[in-house]
DNA sequence: TCAATGTCGAATGTCAACATTAGGACATGA
DNA sequence: TCATGTCCTAATGTTGACATTCGACATTGA
């Protein structure tokens, strides 16, 4: 038998490599928005070739982080007030679909899982955290849910606005995150009493309210930048 | 001032030419589902090279109409029922959406080219068509209404079940569409009146709705192949 | 006979050199 | 002064060769 249940035996290759790293390097500032990716100086500075980094930026764009066109190049996404109108709007329409997928979907073991970030987010609020690691556990609270709706297009969708939602969010609570700290927790454990429950369409409703929460929080901390 | 409004002045590169090709090839048929797409026999058919073919491949995997693994190549998607079931679901999230935002933000020249596009498919039903050019239409509609919604994120995650969407379809029209045409026209035309009425909650509604019969209907013609 | 292992072929992953293009600097003309 | 046309440069697009990996078959040993 095997030693352990390894965590990710899959080898990934290094555009993925170079993917994270560059992603990685857009969340710490080291890339604003709407700064260009010259592909030569991120191979370099990666140690790879300028084709992997290619095609790591390739996965950027499919995640909707980068921007590239013909001839021109690949720049940041900036993030105007109508980027967060347009992300927001379509994952309200995507957590809708999540939300009311897993609930018919959902095992005891992933509802469970549930419970158990929402007590972590808690903890989180209690403590000095900063607002990052309360924003990741928001986000793996989200990344659940879509697995628990066992539809693989529909968390390629979800892939394909999670990496500007973190953007967006980083972005602001690094103005300030006194309003996101009082809402969190309730709205997230109120979203896993509609999952055990069997009233779809207001499952349905608030999971959409909830983005809207979101949307209108952010909005209101961020528009003075722009 | 410029002569007309060029329908496509922007050039395109090697990458999306090839994966058109093969897009095409797929659509008739010559790569059925499940096939291998090797690179250097691509790369020496289409006459590009294989770095060319690989982005290639990569654009078709965004629209989901191929599938690859490390170092194990790319192939052609297959049709089971849980893909549909997954594509049509993801589907009926995306139309709703779409309906409601076009509702608002369409303007009274992107109405008429709706009005335009159900007459054309009514002309095509009392002809001889093949089904063909009745999809055709059909998906044409419904990307006039994604542009209407004015939102280019939503757009991005409909090409990412639009092709697979026409895959499905032609399969199925391949085995008799009677059922297909007789319902297509009338409820197009409804769509078209609900946009122009103010009746959210109904539009939503339709919109599902919509996609739920193209579901079944398609599961109906295709279970008895699988 | 069966299972574990070594070897082989064919495909993909990676790389560095070459070709092409967009955008700006400069000079020229009305 | 403004418009236009021509270079030039810095970046991307493209290519063919090289390295790596997977799956299958043959081989070996119990």
């Amino acid at each position: 038998m095997t030693v352990a249940p390894l965590p990710k035996a899959s080898r990934r290759g290094l555009a993925q490599e170079a993917a994270d790293l560059i992603r990685e390097a857009i969340f710490t500032g080291h890339f604003p928005p709407g700064a260009q990716l010259r592909e030569v100086e991120l191979a370099a500075s990666l140690g790879v070739s300028r084709g992997s980094v290619r095609e790591g930026l390739a996965l950027l764009e499919r995640e909707g982080l980068v921007h590239s066109v013909w001839h021109r190049g690949t720049t940041v996404v900036d993030v105007t007030a109508q980027d967060v109108e347009e992300v927001y709007t379509l994952r309200a329409a995507l957590d809708r679909l999540a939300a009311t997928s897993a609930q018919r979907n959902a095992t005891a073991d992933q509802l469970t899982e549930l419970d158990t970030l929402v007590r972590a987010m808690a903890q989180e609020i209690s403590g000095d955290a900063s607002g990052a690691t309360l924003l990741a556990l928001d986000i793996a609270f989200h990344d659940r849910i879509y697995d628990a709706a066992n539809n693989r297009r529909l968390v390629e969708a979800w892939r394909a606005v999670r990496s500007q939602i973190y953007l967006f969010q980083l972005r602001r609570i690094a103005l300030g995150h006194e309003h996101y700290r009082a809402r969190v927790v309730d709205e997230h454990r109120e979203l896993v009493t509609l999952l055990r429950a069997d009233d779809r369409e207001t499952l349905a409703r608030r999971a959409e309210e909830h983005v809207d929460s979101a949307r209108c929080s952010l909005l209101a901390g961020l528009s003075p930048s722009m």
